[in-house]
DNA sequence: CTACCATCCTGGTTGC
DNA sequence: TGCAACCAGGATGGTA
């Protein structure tokens, strides 16, 4: 799925035409994603004016002035696409339809169909099933190696597995967990506990890099993800080891290649001679 | 606790 | 060229 900086891409190309503005029309165009749509769902929304527009690890969080929240996750193939005018006529999996007052279409387009929507009031938004268990936000200042390191003690699972585990740390996917590994020099097989001291420190130095990279650079467009104004994010060129195996590893001069393992039935690029 | 697996879906790629 | 198997950025729940 869009992980967090693709998912950040999306909400930074809807603030302009979301924030502030009052949804003059909302349409689901099948009764379920991943879960049902909610009852109700465009009769809820319709006539209400975005007040904040969040983002909450991989959750896009639209605050309305009804005191509704749109909980929303762009699943695995999920893409938001923004036609300020002009909209083209809709495709095969444009599931939900937003306009604006200002005349601007907002369309939910997922072929996989494992994104989905709900639909919360704000008072209960923390205890959401899908944020509550939500480990801490990577850019957050808050996040600091003692905080990873107090997460990851006494844990014997890989450190790969472990960060894609989103109540440990909230956000990472396969990418940038890959990525952010190499940064860190960090074997993704190390069993997660030895992660403390430096090694701890390096790992989330090397989070926030790669995260704050990716962002600047509008997400990695792999196979789905575009910017909501249709662009592709580029930071896809400037993976240092996702999907380059056999490739040399650009951080040193070993003479080794990066290789491809598969953990826990997901692939994890690495170099075994920088990462260790 | 941990590791592993299947599952929800569609579609692009790979290999025969 | 056809077709089937496999793979994909996620997350959960079950099993052993």
């Amino acid at each position: 799925m869009p992980e967090l900086p693709e998912v950040e891409t999306v909400r930074r190309g809807l603030l302009p035409v979301l924030e502030g503005h009052i949804l003059a029309r909302v349409v689901a165009r099948r009764p379920d994603l991943r879960f049902p749509i909610p009852d109700g769902f465009g009769q809820q929304l319709t006539g209400r004016r975005v007040t904040r527009l969040d983002r909450r690890a991989k959750y896009l969080l639209i605050h309305f002035d009804s005191g509704t929240v749109l909980i929303w996750h762009l699943g695995m193939s999920g893409r938001v696409l923004i036609f300020e005018q002009d909209a083209p006529p809709e495709e095969r999996h444009d599931h939900i339809i937003f306009e604006t007052d200002a005349g601007a279409v907002i369309r939910f387009n997922d072929t996989r169909r494992f994104g989905f929507v709900d639909l919360v009031d704000g008072n209960g938004l923390e205890a959401h099933p899908m944020i509550a268990k939500l480990g801490p936000e990577p850019l957050d200042e808050s996040f600091d190696a003692q905080a990873l390191a107090r997460r990851l003690k006494d844990r014997k699972t890989p450190i790969k597995a472990a960060l894609l585990d989103q109540t440990v740390v909230a956000g990472l996917g396969n990418i940038y967990v890959s990525e952010a590994l190499f940064y860190a020099g960090i074997s993704p097989r190390r069993s997660a506990g030895t992660i403390q001291g430096g090694r701890a420190v390096k790992l989330v130095t090397a989070i926030k890099k790669v995260l704050k990279a990716a962002i600047a650079a509008g997400g990695s467009s792999l196979r789905d993800h575009r910017q909501p104004n249709g662009e592709l994010g580029y930071f896809q060129h400037n993976f240092a080891v996702y999907d380059r195996q056999g490739q040399r590893c650009p951080g040193c001069d070993c003479t080794g290649s990066i290789q491809q393992i598969v953990q826990s039935g997901r692939s994890t690029y690495f170099c075994t001679a920088r990462q260790r």
